[in-house]
DNA sequence: CTAGAACCTGAAGTTAGGTTTAGGTCAATA
DNA sequence: TATTGACCTAAACCTAACTTCAGGTTCTAG
C-alpha cells in the first residue's frame, strides 16, 4: 500500500510543505518515487512520522531526530545508542509532565481567583482572602511573595 | 524589598538578556528604576515572571501574555476577559497533558522494544513478536501499520 | 578617588522549523 | 487530446523569542 503526499497530509494532519521539508532533511531514506518522480509514502514512512511526532513532543530537535533515524539505518549495531536515547526521553518527558502539572495547578488557582473576583465584583476580594478561606486543593498554589 | 536584574536572574533562572527583553516588551509596566536608571525588580515583578512562565508553558505567545498583563493594568473592568483566558488555558493544558501521556506511552513501548532487542542481539526479535507476548501494559502502543 | 563588576541602550544578529514563490511536470478524466 | 488538480524543485522568505554587540554609565569596595 502506498500513499501520495496529499493523502499522508490528510491522514496525519501534517502539511504537505512540512512533509516535503522532512523529506528534504532526509527523514525518509527508504521512500520510493514513481517513474515520474512523485513521492510514494508507505506504512514505513507513516510509522516514521509517528515517531517523529513522538520525539518532537519529547523535546528533540529535527536534527537530533534525524540522527536517530540514521542510527536506525545502521541496523543492530546501533541498538544500544537507540535504547539509551529512549531512556533519556523517558526522563525528560517525566520532567515535562511534572512541570505541566505545576502549570495546571497555577492555572486552577487563577480560575478560582477570577471566579471569586467576579462573584465579588472586585479583585480585592480573592487578593486579600485569608489562607484558610482558599479551597484546600489550590491553597498551596497561591504563590504570594509579599 | 527590591532586586537587581542579576539577582532576579539568579532567583528565577531566566537570563539577564531575557529579562531585559521582557522589560522592553513592556511586561513590567510598574517596575521602578534607581536614580541612575538601574532596574529595581520587586516581588510584584517576580510574581509576574511566575505568571509569564506559567502562560508560556500553557502555549501562549509573548504577545498574548503582554495582552493579559495589559488587562491586569485595566483593573476590575477586565476581570471577565482574564477569567475566560485562564479557563481557555485550562482546556489547552489538559489537552497537552493527554498528548504528553501518549508520547510517554510510545516511549515506554520503545524502551521495552530496545531492551528486548538488546537481550536478543537483534531488532528482529521484538519486531516479529506475537502480540500476546508483548507485556500487557504497553501492548496497545506497538503501533504496527503493516 | 579609582578600579572593576554590574548595569544601561539601541540595533543588529541568530536559530529552528517551517512556508511561500515561481516556474514548471504528471496523471486521471471528459 | 486537452484540461485541471495534484505533484515537483530550488531558493527565498518568515516569525518568535531571544542573544550579541558596541559603546557608554553606575555603583561599591579598598
Amino acid at each position: 500500500m502506498s500513499y501520495s503526499i496529499g493523502e499522508v497530509a490528510n491522514i496525519t494532519g501534517i502539511t504537505i510543505s512540512t512533509l516535503r521539508y522532512y523529506d528534504r532533511e532526509g527523514m525518509f531514506p527508504n521512500m520510493e518515487r514513481s517513474n515520474g518522480g512523485i513521492r510514494m509514502f508507505s506504512d514505513t514512512e507513516i510509522e516514521t512520522l509517528h515517531i517523529i511526532e513522538c520525539l518532537k513532543n519529547s523535546g528533540l530537535s529535527i536534527k537530533d531526530i534525524k540522527q536517530f533515524l540514521n542510527w536506525c539505518q545502521e541496523g543492530d549495531s546501533s541498538l544500544q545508542k537507540r535504547r539509551d536515547m529512549f531512556y533519556e526521553r523517558l526522563e525528560v518527558v517525566d520532567k515535562q509532565m511534572k512541570e505541566l502539572q505545576n502549570t495546571m495547578n497555577t492555572i486552577k488557582f487563577k480560575c478560582w481567583y477570577y471566579d471569586t473576583a467576579l462573584a465579588a465584583g472586585t479583585e480585592e476580594t480573592p487578593k486579600n482572602m485569608p489562607e484558610e478561606e482558599i479551597p484546600e486543593e489550590i491553597r498551596k498554589y497561591s504563590y504570594k511573595c509579599d
